[in-house]
RNA sequence: GGGCCAUUAGCUCAGGUGGUUAGAGCGCACGCCUGAUAAGCGUGAGGUCCGAGGUUCAACUCCUCGAUGGCCCA
């Protein structure tokens, strides 16, 4: 403090206490974002500024954010607000995905219905109105979420995919394709879900494979033949239920097959099954039991008849009940013959193509056979197969039955098993052109890589057509009219005045392009006298959300300048489940359209050498699951779902999101739990707000502001220019990370910078020069640590962006969003100095070993310490000076009188030889018990010319011979007094003897401290003046009085008396002083 | 059955393109500091870097095979 009397703080710095609740303060910080309008400045795009697009995936709003949302929003809004930061113009449109089963189940639970009788029974148009509606049943909980965690989005004008705008860009979308020949109607097996009525494409297929317990049975089933000997094949299946509709067997052409006779049998009933496959179903001592009455190929088989398991079908057309040549079947799993049953498996689909066989479909669309099939009629299929597997038995054609454990495709919404089942549907020939989306994928820049090439790649290599119509209700509408008395004649319609102009139709005020409104529109046929229907379906949700990049801005009916400067995206990010969900379907359309989208051709050159990128998005950072802690999914069976609020409010959306992104990768599946998170990132954010809020605004107040009375960096001391070039680089480094797409390297650069070099180094270090705000020096530290804070709240501000803001709004005030992510000025770095330091703070830890080994406390002073840095010789070093320099931290932060350097720890040390038995077996044999003693006996000086190559020799008997490096370990002990600590080359040395002079000097800080401690407690104010009052021991007393001064001007005591206490205060308190007793008492002065 | 990822201290995780003695945080033990104080700091113990081979002067790192767990797909 200033000596003409106590300074008088000022608020011109806010401090934060340190019970502050996280939640409070972010809450201030949002409203104050709210009154200015911190983002919607962000969201005005300044003349001639470059443009950053980020597009949104759009989350379905008709469920409850969680906190694996927390996570993907704030990778997505941090890497956006760097750029920002970085002078981009970052357009952060919302989007809303609206269509689509998931609206569709949610409708049908609230209604207490279930399946599509059900909702025809209620009305198409009632419900979707209900889907209309539904779908915005938890927009509130989104925004809110959103909001509070300082993920930035414009909910003003988001694109809703329902919308009649969306719509219709969608129509074009499906019209151009089908006019491109990449949309047709096509008769496949396709995954379908019963219960909701609709075929699901591959990739909603993918979302949804759980394991489950199926029947593996197999059944052993009469081949045709003269002879007496009865001759059975024995046929494997998981699904008993499709036996009904068995019309064939397939067997491989090359495969060998064995007939088998039992052996104690009369030979008279055989069977036939593949030889490879015989152990594993028969058991691998079979041949015990059985022997081989003849092998054959395959293809001897084709063509033989055989007796159909259940004949409750009738069969008309076609081939039935013969062994087909198929090359799909492996010898991989059950017998090597395959069951077909051509409407439910794609192989026996294709397999009946070929080979004109049956079909026979007894099951409806809600995956029930008809009611009037004996045992089994009106049963959904899956809960058949006990029935059946009971009537194989008594019909004696079962062989054996089991369970089996595997995984089986379910719907992803409803969780019921899905069926493969005959359907004509709509698709898009994505197959057609798959070289051309890997050519787009490979120069899409994944974060982590293996997405891209691995797991995505390996998607698209082995693309199927992308089976897009849906026979549900709410959803976009197929734009397809087809001809009732041909249905080859079809018009595809991409717009809706295109649907006027064939109809009549009002399209203006009131059109609603969905169902039912969307097939009353009808109009004869071009072609025929026959009349155009639409076709029922509506689409996979999954187009809508992958045409977002020209949907949103109703391209190409306006805003053909927008989709022209927001197209492609510089980045996205999702969760890696839609790596074949909206990753997929964004460059699937997009490679569709081709050049029907603005600088979307494959050889499209960007003009100014940005590089080719012909993907829907050039970057995209992909982020795994967040698992709970013990590592186990979230899911609500299991009530391990977080809730974000819950951490929200208890930690804040800084704490959250520092852990979620700092922890560890963010491609790596995260753990989240509480006790994580205050580790990680709540620790951190204390010892931020303590250095804002405990030295600098705490002590600024009393009267610092930054002006032209401060210093110039150049003349400020180099621990101010050691921590600003320090800042320097961490600087670089963080916004090169961000510019590569690693917030957890940018986040743990910024956070290790801040609680080492700053906290624990510079602040530690320079505490006592905050404690007055006048002098040169005091002002020097006060714009070093301020810019320190400003430029760490500006790295930090992307990913924290609560905190950060706060204290930048108090430092420089105006908000840290706004503000420029890197420097223009302050960049340069100062390498020798950061060198230098480095060896100080080595020798700094080195030496508190020493002393610690000494067991001498720091606050004792010693008189001597003497370094070595390695590789340096003291004179020859570039960073000598440097050094020389910093060392008056060293002697102070060790508390020793006088720092010295050596070139070479060999004064300090002695080298000792310790044998190495294994090598020097080989060379003594057994004399090696003599070598190592004579090793042992090797003196130091020699030991040290031998680390620097002179040769050394050892005799033992008549033998005298030469050392490998390998025959000895050299250990160094330290010699002398000194205490010596050693590390890479470091050498740290104290001397432990505490002189009589020491010792009072040690006592007198001891004394200091005591009393500091007792101010404090009494209340008293950093700058209140104090009478003292002490007595102890003699020698306590002897070292008071010979630094009474000093020690005066350390506690602030206007007088001091040393000796009895007794009766002048009544305060006196009886202390220990280093193993002393004393008694202390102390007064205001007035 | 295939693809990808992970496996490093008691726990959670770092460890570009191989290179001295493998690090951090938490926890633990001991200690320090005491006007950032219901904080802070240091020192220490603790490791067959999942296993087995291989390449190399040199492997946590590269290759092969395997184990366990996760994700994705058949």
């Amino acid at each position: 403090m200033t000596d003409n009397g106590a300074l008088v703080a000022t608020s011109r710095y806010r401090t934060l206490p340190a019970d502050k609740p996280a939640d409070e303060l972010e809450k201030e910080v949002l409203s104050r974002w709210a009154e200015d309008r911190v983002f919607e400045q962000t969201q005005q795009p300044r003349e001639g500024q470059p443009r950053y697009v980020f597009f949104e995936g759009p989350p379905t709003a008709n469920g409850r954010p969680g906190i694996h949302h927390v996570f993907a929003r704030t990778i997505k809004d941090l890497f956006c607000r760097h750029r920002a930061m970085r002078g981009f113009f970052v357009l952060r449109k919302a989007g809303w995905d609206t269509h689509g089963l998931p609206v569709e189940i949610e409708v049908e639970k609230a209604l207490g219905i279930s399946g599509k009788q059900d909702i025809e029974a209620i009305g198409v148009e009632k419900f979707n109105q209900l889907c209309r509606e539904s779908v915005w049943k938890y927009r509130g909980d989104w925004e809110k979420l959103s909001e509070r965690i300082g993920f930035w989005l414009d909910y003003s004008d988001p694109y809703v995919t329902y919308s009649n705008n969306y719509v219709e860009s969608v129509w074009w979308a499906l019209k151009t394709l089908y006019d491109r020949d990449r949309l047709y109607r096509g008769h496949k097996i396709l995954p379908y879900c019963a219960r909701c009525g609709t075929a699901l494409s591959s990739h909603e297929v993918a979302q949804g494979y759980k394991d489950v317990k199926d029947p593996s049975v197999y059944i052993a089933l009469d081949l045709a033949g003269e002879g007496k000997v009865r001759r059975r094949i024995l046929v494997w299946t998981t699904t008993p239920w499709t036996l009904v509709s068995n019309v064939a067997l397939a067997v491989h052409p090359d495969l060998e097959y064995s007939e088998l006779t039992k052996r104690n049998g009369d030979g008279s009933e055989n069977i036939v099954l593949a030889t490879s496959r015989a152990g594993a179903v028969l058991g691998e001592d079979y041949t015990d039991r059985w022997s081989t009455v003849r092998t054959m190929k395959g293809a001897e088989l084709v063509a033989a008849k055989y007796k159909r398991p259940l004949d409750w079908v009738e069969l008309k057309t076609g081939n039935h009940e013969v062994i087909v040549g198929e090359s799909f079947v492996s010898a991989d799993d059950g017998t090597g013959v395959v069951h077909m049953a051509p409407a439910f498996g794609a192989d026996d689909y294709a397999a009946a193509q070929r080979n004109g066989l049956s079909f026979v479909q007894p099951v409806d669309g809600r995956g029930e056979f008809p009611a009037e099939m004996p045992l089994v009629g009106g049963m959904f299929v899956k809960n058949a197969d006990e029935n059946i597997i009971a009537e194989l038995k008594r019909l004696g054609v079962l062989w054996k039955a089991g369970t089996l454990e595997h995984s089986y495709p379910h719907c992803w919404r409803c969780d019921t098993p899905l069926l493969y089942y005959a359907r004509t549907s709509w698709f898009v020939r994505t197959s057609a052109y798959k070289d051309a989306m890997l050519a787009r994928n490979a120069r899409v820049d994944w974060h982590p890589a293996e997405i891209g090439e691995g797991r995505f790649g390996e998607w698209l290599t082995n693309n199927i057509d992308w089976a897009i119509s849906r026979d549900r209700y709410w959803g976009s509408p197929l734009p397809l009219w087809i001809c009732n008395k041909n249905n080859t004649h079809v018009d595809a319609i991409g717009s809706f005045a295109e649907l006027a102009a064939k109809s009549g139709a009002n399209v203006g005020e009131g059109f609603d392009p969905h169902k039912p409104y969307i097939d009353a529109h009808s109009w004869a046929c071009s072609q025929c006298d026959g009349t155009m229907n639409r076709t029922p379906e509506v689409i996979d949700t999954w187009f809508d959300s992958g045409s977002m990049p020209f949907a949103q801005w109703h391209y190409p009916f306006e805003n053909a300048d927008k989709l022209a400067q927001n197209y492609p995206a510089d980045f996205i990010a999702e969760g890696v489940d839609q790596t074949r969900g909206w990753f997929y379907s964004l460059l699937a359309i997009a490679t569709g359209l081709d050049d029907a989208l603005p600088k979307n051709t494959l050889d499209y050159r960007a003009p100014t050498g940005e590089g080719v990128h012909t993907a829907p998005f050039k970057s995209v950072v992909v982020n795994d699951l967040v698992l709970d802690a013990e590592g186990a999914k979230m899911s609500k069976s299991k009530g391990n779902v977080v809730d974000p609020w819950v951490i929200l409010d208890k930690y804040g959306a800084d704490a959250a999101r520092l852990f979620l992104v700092a922890s560890s990768k963010v491609w790596v599946p995260r753990r989240f739990d509480e006790e994580a998170i205050r580790e990680k990132a709540g620790r951190f954010l204390l010892t931020f707000k303590n250095v804002y809020s405990g030295i600098f605004a705490l002590y600024a107040n009393f009267g610092w502001e930054p002006s032209s009375a401060d210093p110039a960096v150049a003349d400020r001391p180099l621990i101010d220019r050691w921590i600003l070039s320090r800042l320097a680089a961490v600087e670089a480094e963080t916004d090169a990370a961000l510019q590569g797409y690693d917030a957890t390297i940018a986040a743990t650069t910024v956070m290790n910078f801040f609680v080492d070099d700053v906290s624990n180094w510079y602040v530690r270090l320079n505490r006592q020069r905050f404690y007055d705000v006048d002098g040169e020096d005091n002002r020097a530290a006060f714009a070093t640590l301020r810019e320190v804070l400003v430029v760490t709240c500006r790295l930090l501000a992307p990913i924290a962006p609560f905190l950060t803001d706060w204290v930048h709004y108090e430092l420089e005030g105006n908000s840290v969003h706004l503000a420029p992510y890197v420097r223009t000025e302050g960049k340069e770095r100062d390498l020798r100095l950061e060198r230098a330091m480095d060896h100080i703070r080595t020798l700094s830890t080195l030496g508190r070993a020493a002393r610690e080994d000494a067991g001498v406390k720091v606050r004792q002073p010693l008189t001597k310490m003497v370094c070595v840095v390695p590789g340096t010789p003291v004179g020859a070093d570039d960073d000598g000076r440097e050094l020389d320099a910093l060392v008056p931290l060293l002697s102070g932060e060790l508390n020793v009188r006088d720092v010295s350097f050596l070139s070479s720890a060999d004064a300090l040390v002695s080298l000792e030889a310790k044998a190495n038995f294994r090598s020097l077996g080989k060379k003594f044999g057994k004399s090696t018990p003599l070598a190592a003693k004579a090793i042992e006996a090797l003196n130091s000086q020699a030991l040290m010319g031998f680390e620097k190559g002179e040769p050394l020799a050892i005799s033992v008997g008549n033998d005298s011979r030469e050392l490998d490096p390998e025959d000895l370990t050299i250990i160094r002990r330290a010699s002398g007094n000194m205490i010596v600590k050693e590390a890479s080359g470091y050498f740290a040395a104290i001397d432990p003897e505490v002189t009589p002079e020491l010792r009072l000097e040690g006592l007198a800080r001891e004394v200091v401290s005591r009393v500091q401690r007792m101010r404090k407690d009494s209340g008293f104010a950093v700058s209140d003046r104090i009478r003292l009052m002490v007595s102890g021991t003699e020698e306590l007393e002897q070292a008071i009085r010979a630094h009474s001064e000093w020690i005066a001007n350390e506690v602030l005591a206007l007088d001091m008396t040393v000796g009895d206490t007794t009766g002048k205060f009544h305060a006196a308190q009886s202390v220990d002083i280093d193993g002393q007793p004393a008694s202390i008492a102390l007064e205001r002065a007035v």
